[in-house]
DNA sequence: TAGGCCATCTGGTCCT
DNA sequence: AGGACCAGATGGCCTA
């Protein structure tokens, strides 16, 4: 099962399953072990002979003992893989794209290649804030001046909030708009198309072309909620990244 | 039914 | 020596 999705698959190997002493009904560990006797031993190298490829020492070790070497082993390789499939869930929650109950979940593979594109996406946004930033203030500008003193937003976010209206003039594309955005979903966590700022595009267009959609932008109107990533409060975690890196 | 995806077992290799 | 990591093999489940 995944130990990653137990509540949505029902696979019959859950680790406790395999565990268990019963799991020597293994075909495969009862085909290795037969092999194991009838082998001559003087057959087999040092690295391949036994469980584990480490026999040196263990040749004398009784089938109880192998079989408990066994399972010790399967049992840190099937932690390890649960580990490995917790991260991926960790990587999948903060993802752009739908989650539910009804959503299929997205592939390892799948996963991988969308994290990958997703920070590419994110850096170059990150750059062309930056540049664009840059731009409004100019070389010499007093960035302090012009920000407000007080304000509830973090101080990280300030620059961008304060910016957005002149940043839309820049960079988005006034032709590509529709009416007023439905609201950005909730920040907890940052999967949605609406924290994304445009648009979601088809998964597998997001996973094979990160860039392409960054070019469509929103029509800021005053007063009114905007769904774009530049008027959006960042999650904390990008909004560190994002002091970090506006800290230079 | 074929193909995709997955969990698990297994043996080899590397590292501490 | 023991553990972590890796890749191949295997079999189960699910979907088109």
């Amino acid at each position: 099962m995944d130990s990653d999705a137990s509540s949505t698959c029902s696979r019959s190997s859950s680790p406790e399953l395999a565990v268990d002493s019963r799991f020597f009904s293994n075909k495969m560990f009862q085909a290795y072990c037969a092999d194991r006797e009838t082998e001559p031993r003087s057959d087999r190298s040092p690295q391949s002979a036994g469980c584990g490829g480490k026999v040196r020492g263990r040749a004398d070790l009784s089938k109880d003992d192998l079989q408990d070497l066994r399972l010790k082993v399967n049992s840190r390789e099937r932690k390890r893989m649960h580990d490995l499939n917790q991260a991926m869930d960790g990587l999948r929650e903060v993802m752009p794209y739908a989650q539910g109950p009804s959503v299929r979940k997205l592939s390892k593979i799948s996963t991988l290649l969308l994290a990958r594109n997703y920070i590419l996406m994110l850096s170059s946004s990150l750059e062309e804030m930056k540049k664009l930033v840059g731009d409004v203030y100019g070389a010499g500008g007093s960035a302090r001046r012009v920000l407000p003193p007080a304000s509830s937003a973090p101080a990280s976010q300030l620059p961008l909030l304060s910016l957005g209206p002149a940043l839309h003039s820049l960079v988005g594309g006034a032709s590509q708009h529709a009416s007023v955005p439905t609201v950005a979903q909730a920040p907890r966590s940052p999967p949605a198309s609406g924290y994304l700022g445009f648009h979601a595009p088809a998964l597998p267009t997001l996973i094979k072309d990160p860039l392409q959609h960054l070019s469509g932008g929103y029509r800021h109107f005053p007063g009114m909620p905007c769904p774009c990533s530049l008027c959006q409060p960042l999650p904390a975690s990008t909004a560190s990244l994002h002091s970090l890196s506006m800290g230079k």
